[in-house]
RNA sequence: GGCGAAGUGGCCGAGUGGUUAGGCAGAGGUCUGCAAAACCUUGUACAGCGGUUCGAGUCCGCUCUUCGCCUCCA
C-alpha cells in the first residue's frame, strides 16, 4: 500500500516516494517568536508531526527541519511597516534577543504539551545571516537580483514560473491599481526584498556587501533548507496563508539561485476558525495555548485537532472541545477497561481494523478516517470484553500493540510523556493504590450489609475531593484518576 | 477586481458514481442496589435550480452564501 499526499503545486494527490530512496527531506515553516502561540500554531505543527510520524512508521527515515524566526519582519512589506520582535522588544523593555529567547522557549514547552516531537533540526534566521548573504550574492550573479542603495530586490520578471504555486502568474493584472507609485525603488511593483537596509534605530542589523541590514523576509526558508537538506526537497510544509507571497518567493529565489526544482510536495494546512472568521492576533480573537491549557488537557487538543483533516479548516468553539474530551475519553476508557479486566478464552482478529487505519494514514494523512477506525475497534473491542469468553492474553496484547502503534506512535492521542512518572510520584501512586485497596474493603462491607449511603459516600467523596473515580464492573470495582 | 477553498442530519466532521463514516448531544432498551462505563436499537443529512448517467453529497453548468490569500500571519 503506497502513501498518497496532495501536493499544493499540482492540486492532485500524487503517490508519494522520497527523491532518494529511504530517507525523506522535510522543511516546514516554524514560528516567528514574539508572542505566545496559539491554536493556530498548534493546528499546524499537530498536522505536520503526525505527517513525520506516520512517514517514521512506515519505515522512512526522516530529516525534520522547522524553522525558528527570529527575525522581526515588518509588519508591511514596504518601507512603512515595524519590525514586529523590536516592537514587542520596546514593549517589553527589553531587547529583540531576548524577547525571539523567550517565546521560543514558550513554544517548544507548549508543542511539547501537545506531544509535538521536536524537529531534528530547529535553526534560527539569525544564526544564518552568512547562508543568506551567500544566496543573494548567488542571484546576484545571475542575474535575478539588483541593488539600489543599500537594498537588494530580487526580479520576478527574471523567473518565468513565479507565481505557479498560488496561481497568480500574471503579474501586470496583478499589479494594476494596487499601491502603484508607492516605492519608485524596485524595477518591478512585484519585486521583493532580498535585502534591507537597516535604519539608525533598527536593532537587529548586520553587515552585508551592500548595506548594514537584514534579510528579506523570505529568504531564511530557502537558504536554511538548502543549507540542511540539499537544493531539491521532498516535503515543504507550511500555512495556506503563506502560499503567496511566501512560498512563491522562496521557490523563486531557490530555483532561480541553483536552476533546480525547489521542493518535489508542498503541503498546506488549513486555518483555525472562530465562529467561521479565521483566528489571527491582529484580528484580537486568537486562542492562545497557554490559556486553554489550564482548562482543557492538552492532548484533548491534540485529538481535537485531528478529528478534521488537515487541509480543512476547523472552527474552534467550547462545545467542539467538550465532545473531543468525552470523545478521547471513550478511546483512553477503551485502553484502560482492556488492560485492567481479566484475560478469557474469545479471539480477537484486529487485522481489519489496522489495514483500515493504515488506509486513512496513506490517503494524504486522512486522521479523522483513522480516529473513526480506532472508534470502531474500541466499540468491537467493548463488546467482545462484554461477552461472557472476553479476550484471550494474545488477542488482547494485538489490541494493545495495535492501539500503541495507532493511538500512541502515530496519532500521539495516548502520548503520556507530559505526565511521566518521576520517582516520587511512582511512590505516591503505590500509596495510593494501597489506600485504595482499603476503601475497596471497607466498601464491599458496607455493600454487603446493603448500607448504601455509606458506599456512595465513600465513592462520592473520592470523586469531588481526590478526583478518583470507582466504577462497579462485573470483575469487581475498578478505579481511574480523572 | 484577481487567485483559491468551501457549503453534509441539533453540533463537530469524513466521504471524488451504487453498500452504515465516526464523534458529541438526544430518545428507547439491556446490565446494575444506585451511579458510572459498556453494549443494542433509533436520525431516510448532503445550499438552491438545471444537466450528464441505469444510478450523484460525489461529475458538469448556473444561482445564492461563507471563508482564505492578494500587507505580517500557522
Amino acid at each position: 500500500m503506497s502513501l498518497f499526499i496532495y501536493n499544493s503545486l499540482s492540486r492532485t494527490k500524487e503517490k508519494f516516494e522520497p527523491f532518494n530512496p529511504g530517507v525523506v527531506s522535510m522543511y516546514v515553516c516554524g514560528p516567528t517568536v514574539y508572542g505566545h502561540s496559539h491554536l493556530g500554531h498548534a493546528k499546524s505543527y499537530v498536522s505536520f508531526d503526525v505527517v513525520v510520524r506516520w512517514l517514521r512508521q512506515s519505515g522512512y527515515r526522516v530529516k525534520y527541519i522547522q524553522n525558528i524566526t527570529d527575525v522581526g519582519h515588518l509588519t508591511d512589506d514596504g518601507d512603512e511597516g515595524e519590525d514586529k520582535i523590536m516592537k514587542q522588544a520596546s514593549l517589553e523593555k527589553t531587547d529583540p534577543m531576548e524577547i525571539a529567547q523567550f517565546y521560543t522557549r514558550s513554544f517548544y514547552e507548549d508543542m511539547d504539551k501537545l506531544a509535538v516531537m521536536r524537529p531534528s533540526i530547529a535553526p534560527t534566521a539569525t544564526g544564518h545571516i552568512p547562508e543568506q548573504i551567500a544566496l543573494i550574492e548567488k542571484l546576484m550573479a545571475t542575474g535575478h537580483a539588483y541593488e539600489v542603495e543599500g537594498n537588494v530586490y530580487f526580479s520576478v520578471k527574471s523567473f518565468d514560473d513565479y507565481g505557479k504555486l498560488s496561481g497568480r502568474t500574471d503579474q501586470e493584472a496583478l499589479q494594476s491599481g494596487i499601491r502603484v507609485g508607492l516605492r519608485s525603488e524596485k524595477r518591478d511593483p512585484s519585486d521583493f526584498a532580498l535585502w534591507k537596509k537597516a535604519d539608525e534605530r533598527h536593532l537587529m542589523k548586520w553587515n552585508s556587501p551592500w548595506s548594514i541590514g537584514y534579510p528579506g523576509w523570505h529568504l531564511e526558508c530557502s537558504a536554511m533548507s538548502m543549507k540542511y537538506l540539499g537544493e531539491t526537497i521532498d516535503i515543504h510544509g507550511g500555512g495556506m496563508e503563506n502560499k503567496f507571497p511566501h512560498h512563491d518567493c522562496e521557490i523563486a529565489q531557490s530555483e532561480a539561485a541553483t536552476g533546480k526544482p525547489y521542493v518535489r510536495f508542498w503541503m498546506h494546512n488549513n486555518m483555525v476558525t472562530i465562529n467561521g472568521v479565521k483566528m489571527g492576533k491582529s484580528l484580537k480573537n486568537s486562542v492562545n495555548l497557554k490559556d486553554i491549557f489550564r482548562e482543557r488537557d492538552p492532548l484533548v487538543i491534540r485529538f481535537f485537532i485531528l478529528q478534521s483533516h488537515y487541509r480543512s479548516q476547523l472552527d474552534y468553539s467550547e462545545s467542539a472541545i467538550k465532545a473531543s474530551t468525552t470523545g478521547l475519553e471513550k478511546l483512553l476508557e477503551t485502553r484502560r477497561r482492556l488492560h485492567q479486566q481479566q484475560t478469557g478464552s474469545g479471539e480477537f482478529d484486529v487485522s481489519p481494523f489496522s489495514m483500515r487505519f493504515t488506509e486513512a494514514m496513506n490517503d494524504d494523512f486522512n486522521t479523522p478516517v483513522a480516529l473513526a477506525v480506532l472508534f470502531d475497534l474500541s466499540k468491537a473491542i467493548n463488546a467482545a470484553l462484554d461477552r461472557q469468553e472476553g479476550v484471550s492474553e494474545r488477542s488482547r496484547k494485538e489490541v494493545e500493540a495495535l492501539l500503541d502503534y495507532a493511538g500512541k506512535k502515530t496519532l500521539g492521542i495516548f502520548d503520556e510523556n507530559n505526565r511521566e512518572l518521576n520517582e516520587e510520584s511512582k511512590e505516591d501512586t503505590k500509596r495510593i493504590g494501597a489506600i485504595m485497596d482499603i476503601l475497596f474493603e471497607l466498601r464491599a462491607e458496607a455493600r454487603e450489609q446493603k448500607n448504601f449511603a455509606l458506599s456512595d459516600k465513600i465513592r462520592d467523596l473520592l470523586l469531588v475531593k481526590c478526583g478518583i473515580e470507582i466504577k462497579d464492573t462485573k470483575d469487581g470495582p475498578v478505579w481511574s484518576e480523572k
